[in-house]
Order: C-alpha cells, then structure tokens, then sequence
DNA sequence: CCCAGGGTTGGGAGCGCTCCCGACTTGGTG
DNA sequence: CACCAAGTCGGGAGCGCTCCCAACCCTGGG
C-alpha cells in the first residue's frame, strides 16, 4: 500500500525559510490578525517560494475539523440522480458553500456495505456534518449518524422525523394551490399524478391535492389518482391509465415537471389539447416546463433557498454541536404559464 | 469556529481497556498479520465496548494515505451531470471500488474558484489519486494535478493527451462500425448528429463517420451533420433541422442515445417512419435504448469495463507514483435492435 | 529615563495514529 | 536441559499542524 506521494515542504521549512516561528507562518496561512504587515509578506514570499500547501490531516489532527461537509445520495434506484432536481439542488449547495471554506463532498450510497464505509468515513472525522437528499422511509443513516453526534440536515423530512433538522417545501400547500387554481379556471374532473409514495414529499403532495378538494366539497375518487416514479415515461403512462379510466378528466396536478412533461406527451398523443381539453401544471418549475409546449403552468420550489438554508442549519448545528433540531419549511409559489 | 465534535475513544484507551499495546490494537483495526487469535478477540471486544472509530486524520497523517479518490466533473455546464452517462460511469466506478477500502467522492468544479479549492484540497493530501470526467478542451485541471504529481486518470482523451492517462472507448470505430452497418442495409443518405464538438470524443464519432462514408466511396457533406448538446431536447432539433436540409435522409448516426431518442421524436413529427423510411442509430447502450419506440440500434460503449479500467489505472499509478502514463482504449460494440 | 500595556513573535505540548525495532514467548531440537 | 527461530507484543519516534502562553518589542505618558 505504498500510497505516499513525494515530499511536500512543511509549514517548519516555510518558516526557516522566512526566519520566522512556526507561530507565524500558521498565522500567516490562516489569514488571522496580529501579524505585521512585512513579515506577513515575508512569509508569503517563502510560501510561494517553496510551492507550499498544508497538510489537510495534520490540520484536521490538532485542528479537529475537517473543513468538508458530505452530500449524501441514499437514492437505492441511483439513476434517480439523472433527474434534475439533483442537479439544482447540487449547484444551490455548492453556490451557498462558496465563501466558507468547506469543501463539497458528493458521495454514493447504494448498499449496506457503502453505508457502513461511509458512516466510517463520517465518523472518522473525515466531514464535519452530512447532508442528507432524497431520504427513504426505512432507511437507517440517519439514526445512525445521529448516534454518533454528527450534525445533519435532511433534504424533504419523513413522516414522524422530528428530531433530526430539515429542511423541506411546503408541498400540502403547494399542491393546494395548484388544485386551487384549476378550481378557478373552471375544471371540475382534477386527476394526479404523484410521486413514489414512500416518499414524504409525494404524500404530502398527495394529501394536498386531496384536501383542496375536499374543501371545495368535490368528491376526492381514488381512481383519479395514478403514481409515476417522477420519470417522464412513468408520467406518460401514468397519464394514459387516467385517461382512459376517466375519460371525462379536465385538470391534472402532476408530482414534478417532469412527470408532467410525460402527461402532456400522452395527452397529446390520445389528441387532447392542453390546455382547452385538459389542464396540466407541474411542480418544481425547472427550466424544462419552459420548454414544454405548452410551456407549464407549475408550483414553484425555491430550489436555491432549499439550499441556502440547509447549508445555514448545518453550519449552525456544526457550531454548537448538534444540541437542538431546526425546522424550516419553505413556501412554495404557483407559477402561471399556458398549460392551464 | 467551533467545530469539534465531542470526544471520541482513542486507540490509547482501546488498548489500556483490552491490556495491551498500541501496536497491537493498530494490528487488529487493520488487519494484519501476526496477532494471536485470542488477543485479537480480546481487542476486538474492547473496540466494539468503547464504540472505537479510527480517526482518519491522524491516520492519513502517521500513513501517508487518505484512503480516498476524488472523481471530478469539470463540466462548466454542470446540467450535462443529468445525462445518463455520468451516473452509469459513477455507478460502474463504485463497483470497482467496492474492496479497496478508498472512498469514491464526487466533487464539482463549475469555476475557477472552485478549481482552485479542490486544488488545494487534493495537494493538501486529501485523496491519494483523481478521476476526471468529461474534460473538454482548454481545462487546465489536468495539467495542474500532473504538476502536483497527482495520479491522475481521465476519462476521454483530449486531442493531443499523450502526458496522461486515459481511457477512452474506441469512438472512430464505433461510429464506423455504425455507418458501414447502414451502408450494409442499403442506406445511401446518411447523415450524422454530433455531440458538442469541444469534446475529442465528439470529434472521433465525427471522424468515423467521415471515414466509413469516404472509404465507401461516398461524399461525406458537410450539410449532413448536425451538432448537439448531447440532450435529447438539442437533438430533436438537429433532426428536425437535418430532414429540412435533406428530405432524402434514410439513416442517421446519432453521438448517444439521448440524442437518438429526440431525433426518433423529430422524426415521428415529420411522419418519418423508422426504420422504413430512416434508419437511426444511437451511441452508449444506455438502458433508454431498450425503451424508446422502436428499440434502438446503438453502438455499445462498454462502461462496467471502463470503470474497471480507470480505477486500475488510478490503483497502479498511486502504488508506483505516477512514474508513467497508460493508455487504455476499449473496443466498441455494435447492437442491433429495430431502428435500423 | 522608567514603566505600563498593547502589538508581535517563538516554540512547547499535544492531536491520534503507523512504523518499526527490540524484547519477550513459545515450542521444537540437539 | 540449553539453545534457537518463529511467532507475538510493547512502545518510542515521529507525521505536520494548531493552540496557547510566555517572552519580547515597541510606543507614549509620567
């Protein structure tokens, strides 16, 4: 395993070299005051002089932290990670993490044997708190890595999980809204499209459309309901089963843009205009329910503040060491296009 | 910046509980040779009471070794990430890993900030090797890690990359493999959907087209290729804008599959049957080929393997420190199903 | 000219592990 | 029963950094 790579100068010949103490130049590296203005550019000339970079374990050793934080992807169907929400939600983290010095860390779980390594990893001190997307009912990470004191966030909360942070958007409501407007527009016969039920997120998508129309006194039949996997081909399917078991349909909601974009395919193919036979909105509005034709009428999910505030709550729980659970829920947003 | 977390057993406290020495402990944990059954269990025992996790830091610090790999995208457009290729090649990378004990972290370089952060990351001693994906042209990443003596393995050569190493699928042959297929069904008007042309390996699938259609004796014009993003959206368009030019298109090399199923798209708006009227062909085999109506013909890049190989490779230069440069280019396959 | 007090600086004491050498146990041999 | 090699074990010497306290340097006021 000789996995070592050639000698490197250590901050002790950074210093010899400057005719400094090690004091100074770790002052010097870690831009903190009380150093005079020559010695700093003293020490930096020497710096770059010997092409000096510290060592990332021996700093993580006497320092105690790693400067990194992991994104852990739990997704057992991995291929999920080609949607695009993982991809916003991706570059929102990178773009919140910019400017504080910690490194982004994306890593796979797909296997017991890959929890195990990477709950080694974590616990090993290697990240300084884990972000947790697309989490699963069943799934154990997150007990476990609250077991071993780690600060964490998750992405969209389970049922019940009240004690650990998150960090979610408010999809009851958001999907209320959405059969709300379609109420508005007139249409009578509202159908859904819903995401994989054994996630949270899908079933409060569900449980607001259910409850929006209960409210406006229409009967909520199960039959108007069909899942998809957020895919577009499930959605197109999903579509299809709809339509043929209720002819007389007039509005959907649909769990994701994509799953909607599939909808209208097979809207389009059983010759039913949108939105004057039928009205469509997505959820999420990326940038492709611009470019659906129609373009999407969809409920909008503020995919950067999704970010931003998962990076704050972690930022926070790393700080005081995970002494208390955060909650943030974000309002969601309708936004009008021209499939409804 | 308080980022400790609390008090972890150290392998100190592992061996006075199991009332041995240090260097027994560290024997266990890893596994080596020469420790009395016995004690082993002893200390094994004492590890699982006190709840002992090795503290990777120090670790890396006394080994010289980080136990992990970094796999990097440089995609400026980091929305390519949703494409199938990049989480089959994780996925494929992954499994290569499985039982080396290195953990496989993903990180994002949209900027040179960033590019820089990871620099420093990777100097610093974090990961012991690199993995680079989808490099295009004028990134000077490469070039940087090489400087830092940092093994290093792409994934696609750029043109010219011979002070580095690669692996690559043979992309000239499978392109020509996917013309001379089509010439052999009577196809006489072919025309070809590029991926974008900064990436060498677009540029290969171009050349194999031209190369088939010169050494067949036919004129390979230039109006007949069409670039794209690689995204079945750019490739509907390609299409669209191709049968335009050229109504008597009967069969089409398209760069990937994604691509290859827009142009199916275009083709069926335009009352193109395929593969009466044109034949398609698509490029990787990703499992969208099998489901895309009608099945797609496709040239198969084989990326279990090439998974294998990069890891390999990265294996081979981090035990010898990187000392030379391998080249791997793997065979392409021809599968044939009902678009052609 | 002396001294207080703030601004700088040096370097000891770890952080928790691996490496490795020397020492101690065995059990078999002569 | 002495002796030796192989099998086990213990623990010193770092790895390269941060933290922190003591020591030093000035400056200005008394």
């Amino acid at each position: 395993m000789g996995r070592r790579r050639p000698g490197t100068p250590t901050l002790e010949e950074v210093a010899a070299r400057a005719r400094v103490g090690r004091g100074t130049v770790s002052r010097v590296i870690n831009n903190a005051a009380g150093v005079k203005e020559s010695t700093r550019r003293t020490v930096q000339r020497a710096i770059e002089e010997l092409g000096y970079v510290p060592n990332l374990a021996a700093r993580s050793l006497a320092g105690r932290r790693a400067d990194a934080v992991a994104l852990v992807m739990t997704e057992p169907d991995w291929r999920q990670f080609a949607e695009p929400f993982f991809s916003e939600i991706v570059s929102s983290l990178g773009d919140a993490l910019t400017d504080t010095g910690i490194q982004l860390l994306l890593t796979l779980v797909r296997s017991d044997a890959e929890r195990q390594r990477f709950l080694e990893y974590a616990r090993g001190g290697r990240v300084d708190g884990v972000l947790l997307m697309s989490v699963h009912a069943g799934d154990p990470l997150p007990d476990m890595l609250a077991e071993a004191r780690m600060p964490t966030v998750l992405l969209g909360r389970r049922s019940g999980d009240e004690y650990v942070s998150y960090v979610d958007a408010d999809n009851i409501g958001g999907a209320r809204s959405a059969v709300s407007h379609l109420l508005q527009r007139g249409r009578r016969v509202i159908a859904t499209i819903t995401g994989p039920l054994d996630l949270y997120a899908a079933q409060c998508r569900l449980r607001g459309y259910q409850e929006a129309l209960a409210s406006a006194g229409l009967e909520g039949e199960r039959t108007r309901v069909a899942e998809s996997d957020f895919t577009a081909e499930s959605g197109r399917r999903a579509m299809a089963e709809l339509i043929e078991r209720h002819p007389d349909i007039d509005g959907v909601v649909a769990a994701s843009d994509t799953t909607a974009a599939g909808a209208l395919e097979a809207l389009r193919a059983a010759g039913r205009r949108v939105p004057e036979d039928v009205a469509v909105i997505g959820f999420d509005d990326f940038p492709l329910a611009q470019r659906t034709e129609p373009r999407l009428t969809t409920v909008r999910q503020p995919i950067e503040e999704i970010g931003r505030a998962m990076v704050r709550l972690l930022l926070e729980e790393m700080e005081e060491g995970a002494v208390a659970w955060r909650h943030v829920i974000l309002r969601t947003e309708l936004v009008v296009r021209d499939s409804t």
